[in-house]
DNA sequence: TTCCTGCGTG
DNA sequence: CACGCGGGAA
């Protein structure tokens, strides 16, 4: 695969890289789609050490898609549980039950069909499982690329950077940047003494922050964390709200919204 | 506090 | 384009 390489000297050097240093990760099993669809919900802005553990046992729980299609919502949740963003699993699930139906979309657009698989996922899926050279442009890739090119790159133009940076097989270049991106051209204090490609870096300290997100004590996400976890354990959704100190009438919002989403029954 | 391999919706 | 959406680790 390595030898299928025909980028730059910087790709050659980080496709080299890549094969010493890559995280053995479980779901780094080339061209098995449903295991990168499920490593990919899972990852979308969750850490990878926390997915794992859920990853491991999400896939002995259902080790097909067609398994999945027919996961109960409760033990899906309950397998879910830690991770957040809950909403991914039932898009998951459902992701499953359109591919047990009408098999695998293998292009970028028609992977971006399912629900939940959005440009980055669609791109990632496809490049990595059905060898489309294509550039997944996550958090990570866009701050590599940026630091490459000397400064912030976002839309159109990462878009374009994007493209005229991958090398063929993308999908192994896209993990080759994201591991890059995860250990050592880290958001702050980049490693650049451990990197293998500095010499083509024009800005190591391009950084954009992204946007602050509102504080999570006393959130309405809480609550609806707390009203999940109780739903999916049989237990009481009123004490788990009120434990939170939230009011009958915010709880009872809460717990409709919850059903409309099919998060609770 | 920050930040994590984003996506769907208004 | 801005915002809501979970929750854990450092």
């Amino acid at each position: 695969m390595i030898e299928a390489i025909t980028g730059s000297d910087r790709n050659t050097a980080l496709i080299k890289w890549y094969g010493n240093e890559a995280r053995n990760l479980p779901w780094r099993v080339f061209g098995d789609p449903y295991l990168t669809l499920v490593s990919e919900a899972m990852l979308q802005q969750t850490q990878v050490d926390r997915v794992i553990p859920k990853f491991e046992a999400f896939i002995d729980t259902w080790p097909t898609v067609e398994g999945l299609a027919r996961a109960s919502t409760n033990q899906l949740l309950a397998i879910w549980s830690g991770l957040g963003y809950n909403s991914r699993a039932l898009r998951l699930r459902e992701s499953a039950r359109i591919i047990a139906d009408g098999g695998w979309p293998t292009s970028v657009s028609g992977l971006q069909e399912l629900p939940g698989v959005g440009p980055y996922t669609a791109a990632a899926i496809a490049s990595i499982a059905f060898g489309v050279d294509v550039p997944a442009i996550d958090t990570n890739l866009k701050r590599v690329l940026s630091r490459w090119h000397g400064e912030p790159l976002s839309g159109k133009l990462l878009e374009e950077f994007a493209v005229g940076s991958i090398a063929s097989p993308a999908g192994l270049w896209n993990q080759a940047v994201m591991d890059l991106g995860a250990t050592i051209c880290r958001p702050t204090n980049p490693a650049c003494g451990d990197c293998p490609i500095s010499r083509w870096c024009a800005d190591p300290t391009v950084y954009e922050p992204p946007v602050k997100q509102s504080r999570f004590k006393g959130s309405r996400r809480e609550l609806r964390g707390a009203l999940v976890r109780a739903s999916v354990s049989n237990g009481d959704l009123y004490a788990a709200g009120e434990a939170l100190g939230r009011s009958d009438t915010e709880i009872s919002e809460t717990i409709t919204a919850l059903r409309t989403e099919g998060l609770v029954d």
